[in-house]
DNA sequence: TCAATAATATGAGATATCTCATATTATTGT
DNA sequence: ACAATAATATGAGATATCTCATATTATTGA
């Protein structure tokens, strides 16, 4: 990890200005940290010290259970906040954060901000639509996980994560993420394979039947 | 649905004041609302006009999905907020609200309070504060769903839920809540019972070895 | 109080998903 | 450039969970 400092910092500070998010003058306090790829922004366990807002880069919220099993909870990308639930309670278990690319972030010590960002109304109105959003998307996830076997769900992240037409995301991350294991969802992708929804193409899949995925995913959504 | 009038009215905002969560004179906006049990607070897919906060009663917040399977996300109790969603986002797909007893809330009109409310740093921290918990709970449920199976979820279910040493929840609501088949829920008590932890009395089941329920359900959690 | 509805109960067979073992092929740090 | 590590791939057998069918027993509204 490095911390930006000077102009270097400056630059930053000002290009991805996030004063509109406060009522009160923020950037004397703002640390600009660069996280290198696969780096842990915090590790699983440990309070954090400081409130994180992600100017650019993208991170993943994991969660590691008694039984070894590891859950990816989310991803984290640019304008996302890390650390609120530490900033917010006092009591609460931290999930690790590891980049999945080089990551920039502002940095806001608790120990000098937390007063003023908690009597903000306009900081703690951004909070408050980023947290619901956050639990409205957990409650989804949740409640579709239960209803719905991998099919569904595949469908679904295979058609928001695609580039173009084509699907590459890495299978470990996608087990943790969809919470299965790695053999069902080779299972599940050769499935899509042999029904001519996927082709394979080296280690990508090439989507060809869009409108196969859509309605496998479809069926996700309320109404 | 009754609404309470003058003296009783103002009775109920007098026992309950919930003065002290706004920094501005809320009273006035007050409804009080008594609802039966069984009753629909709010229907799905219909959004509120109304922020509600629950004084007495319990109540469940339930989804539909389209291959006809519900959900029942989450139990409400007192203290509660209802409709925080729909006040603080324009686009959301609105949760059916059920009680499960006879249950009076106070209900808050947007039209009149919307305003004063999102500017009011005291309500939005307590708001941030609920939000971020009802979204550490949804991700711990989510992850755990997917990584232990019912055993360990039935049994942390049954020690939260369980009366003393009895626990009689209704199966067909516990099916919804863990998100498993009557069938398969029916089969774990029944195995629960073979091995002695549960004892069947009538409808209810008598615990007989806390410990391990205990154990299985302590493998949910996070050190 | 009675009929309708909801909840409980259980069997039998299917399937979605897991575990473990074992190769092969990339990727990465030194 | 190579050894270590991570990711991909596939088989075989187990099990967690589901669907459907069918009874029996409460609960509830008119």
């Amino acid at each position: 990890m490095e911390i930006y400092k000077n102009e270097k910092r400056q630059r930053y500070i000002e290009e991805f200005s996030i004063g509109h998010l406060f009522s009160f003058a923020i950037e004397e306090f703002i640390e600009v940290r660069e996280y290198k790829r696969n780096e842990w922004i915090i590790q699983e366990g440990m309070r954090p010290d400081f409130l994180f807002y992600v100017i650019e880069g993208k991170a993943k919220i994991y969660v590691t259970h008694q039984n070894g099993k590891v859950s990816l909870i989310n991803f984290i990308n640019a304008n996302d906040y890390i650390g609120e639930m530490e900033l917010l309670n006092q009591i609460y278990y931290t999930k690790g954060i590891q980049t999945s690319t080089k990551t920039i972030c502002f940095a806001i010590p608790f120990h000098r901000c937390r007063k003023q960002m908690l009597d903000d109304a306009k900081f703690l109105r951004e909070l408050t639509k980023f947290l619901s959003l956050k639990a409205t998307q957990m409650a989804a996830k949740y409640s579709q996980s239960l209803a719905f076997p991998l099919e569904n769900r595949l469908a679904d992240f295979i058609l928001q994560t695609a580039d173009g037409e084509v699907y590459k995301e890495k299978h470990v991350t996608v087990c943790d993420f969809l919470g299965v294991s790695y053999r069902h969802l080779l299972y599940v992708l050769t499935q899509f394979c042999d029904k001519g929804y996927l082709q394979k193409e080296g280690r990508h899949y090439r989507i060809q039947k869009h409108s196969a995925l859509n309605e496998l995913a479809g069926k996700l959504m309320n109404k």
